[in-house]
DNA sequence: CGCTTGACAGGTC
DNA sequence: AGACCTGCCAAGC
């Protein structure tokens, strides 16, 4: 129904997110790398998934090294995310960290470590 | 058209 | 270990 479709950046960060499994999360400089399509970086990633609508898994969305940076600007937020991540199974470390290293989902595309 | 801002990332001090 | 700087790139004003 519309010309643009995938065009939109925002909408392929939703889809992104939404194709993450349950109990596993993805950090924002992961989308932007997977998105290479719509040449995204994290910063963008960040911003759009700050306009996220309801239908976006934005709390399996994380930081670097599984840090919540909204919890500067809302720590309500940061703790809605924990909460949820946590009731779907994920492992958080003592400091409020995700335990990236069993929780950080990867996709195909990841590069030889 | 250009400066400012921004849910980031990584490095340095 | 916390504070500060740079790079990235797009959207907003």
């Amino acid at each position: 129904m519309s010309s643009d479709g995938a065009a939109d950046p925002a909408e392929a960060v939703y889809a992104f997110v939404r194709t993450v499994p349950r109990g596993r999360v993805v950090t924002y400089g992961q989308i932007a790398d997977c998105l290479d399509s719509v040449r995204l970086t994290a910063r963008q990633v960040g911003t759009i998934l700050s306009m996220c609508p309801a239908d976006a898994p934005w709390h399996r969305v994380v930081g670097a090294g599984g840090s919540t940076p909204i919890s500067k600007r809302s720590p309500a937020a940061a703790l809605l995310q924990r909460r949820l991540l946590e009731a779907e199974g994920v492992a958080f470390l003592g400091n409020g960290r995700v335990d990236m290293a069993r929780a950080q989902w990867v996709d195909a595309p990841w590069r030889d470590e």
